[in-house]
DNA sequence: CTGTTAGCGCCTTCAA
DNA sequence: TTGAAGGCGCTAACAG
């Protein structure tokens, strides 16, 4: 059992509380050697502070709360990889909340999470809107708390820390090269649940799409797979429709088109051309492999984290919104 | 900010901060009137209380730790969404800790967790070995911490509770099956880093192997996509080789497996039938969709929690392993 | 450079 | 049914 305490270690090594605290936290502080001594007591009694009275007297939990939306999303799951590297670096540790299932009012959660005494907030749900951005924002003025958002962004206000990567101008970019290539039928798809970063998406596509003179096709599908792939197949289930050109919001829906297309005896990139967006696994693992906007996904966990210390820290960053470099991977299924 | 205390609730409530604390912890220790008017007051003033002090004053912090191996592996995302639902039902909260790229070693990790005053600990890395099971064992006994193994297990000793499948079964069947479909040289294509789990599964598939009397065949490759995409190409490069078999641990695993073949004139499953394990994502999108082993992750994640929820509530369970039931899924790559 | 002391906010006996 | 008081283990002035 540990029962260990800073008194133990005060009283094995001769010296009061205080100076084993100062070993700890100002090691500077202490005359070399009885910084040593202090130490080796330390590991001999295998003395580990309490997080709890460390963290009732110092106000800090060297802890953040990690907002997901969805653990399966694949996108999410790799951004904590990131997030948990760089954590480490500073010693944090990670307050996990998964939004999915939600039976609580998120605001309501979100106070809960403040009530854990977390020293910042990464929020990493992309399905935002203006009356959680609100929220956010009043939580982190009410309870001094920093927050920062990853891979998510709402362009329409600039108070809270945003890393993300330019959503609008990839969409823009890949379906430029759509058109380039001499596709005229080209389709966004896209989630039936709007928010802000496929809106964006969507606006990229728009505009090339306009400059080009074409029509725009739209369709709204599910994030499930299982059902977009009877949806795709009842949507191009006479073969008549045109469709030569594909911009999809996630891999994991371009990859169930083409399954979906492939079987109808389509050819990829012969007769359609295909963009994911992201560059998860499901790019690679699908055949012929998928064409992508590349989004640096551990880097933005990385340098999300990197800026709540900062502002944990103190240091003010004025920059608010932090855009990445993306780019775009072509592989098999465009041309 | 939210500097409301037990004491502010106390004053406005015209009680003493005891009355307050019993009727949020022992509501029925405290007089029907009484109540409502200090919980009227809490809600007023939006007062909630303060985990540190809570945690320290209790000795308990309503937090399990959640340990796991690499959040990219889909099986692993997955799980946290059903330990997520179900620790909410409990009102816990989860701290993540990701083994991957891991600059300390792990004992002093543990330590680290239990110093940061969890209840409990969920551990979902299935690389698991001697060496580490002791020393969880340890962790265990010294701390009066409950540990349980979700996904995992060590066959060997029964001391830490564990949630499961039969990996050894589910692998022992898949392999009969392709046995009964006439496949003659089946391979088994599994990680180049031997641990537990993969090892049963061997273990299922050498055992299906002998009683039918053919030759086993094993390739160990890499879990990464890219790695062992290659390795399969140089591996059956001649298209000599034969193969009409393949029961691969992971889902990820077999569907490169797949596209490779596949890129080499190989029909699927006509030529080679092709089990994978798990039931990711992965198996839905790969084209033919793959055929599985079913692993019920959430609900292992689900019943794992439950499980340490009992440890922690001094309920000892005296069933150590539990085998949750796993199912084959026939999809489009085996007859 | 080191020790003393007063909290941090809450829970939990013990009395009343 | 309620209140008073001690203490959980640590940090952070303030002295010395």
């Amino acid at each position: 059992m540990n029962k260990a305490t800073i008194y133990n270690v005060a009283y094995t090594a001769n010296v009061s509380l205080a100076t084993v605290s100062r070993t700890l936290n100002n090691p500077e502080k202490v005359k070399p050697e009885t910084r040593d001594r202090v130490l080796r007591v330390i590991k001999e009694l295998g003395y580990k502070p309490n997080a709890f009275a460390k963290g009732l007297a110092s106000k800090k939990s060297t802890t953040v709360a990690v907002i997901v939306p969805d653990m399966s999303r694949a996108s999410v799951a790799e951004m904590l990889n990131g997030i948990s590297h760089e954590a480490r670096k500073y010693n944090y540790s990670l307050l996990l909340y998964v939004l999915k299932d939600e039976t609580v009012e998120e605001s309501e959660m979100m106070k809960e999470v403040v009530a854990s005494q977390v020293d910042g907030i990464l929020y990493l749900n992309d399905e935002i809107n203006e009356s959680q951005y609100t929220m956010l924002n009043l939580i982190q003025d009410e309870y001094k708390v920093p927050i920062v958002l990853a891979n998510t962004l709402y362009p329409y206000d600039n108070k809270l820390v945003t890393v993300c990567i330019d959503y609008f101008k990839a969409a823009y970019e890949v379906t430029s090269r759509l058109i380039k290539e001499g596709r005229k039928d080209i389709y966004l798809l896209t989630t039936a649940r709007k928010y802000m970063v496929n809106d964006l998406k969507e606006e990229g596509y728009l505009k090339a799409i306009k400059e080009a003179k074409i029509e725009p096709k739209i369709i709204r599908t599910s994030g499930d797979i299982n059902i977009n792939t009877v949806h795709f197949h009842e949507l191009f289930k006479d073969n008549l429709t045109p469709v030569d050109g594909i911009v999809a919001v996630r891999d994991s829906i371009a990859v169930s088109f083409i399954n979906t297309m492939i079987q109808k005896g389509k050819k990829i990139p012969s007769d359609i051309s295909v963009y994911g967006f992201q560059n998860t696994k499901y790019a690679s693992l699908s055949r012929p492999m998928l064409s992508c906007v590349d989004i640096p996904i551990e880097a933005i966990g990385v340098k999300a984290m990197s800026l709540l210390k900062q502002e944990i820290d103190g240091e003010i960053t004025e920059v608010k919104f932090n855009v990445l470099p993306h780019s775009i991977i072509s592989r098999q299924t465009t041309k």
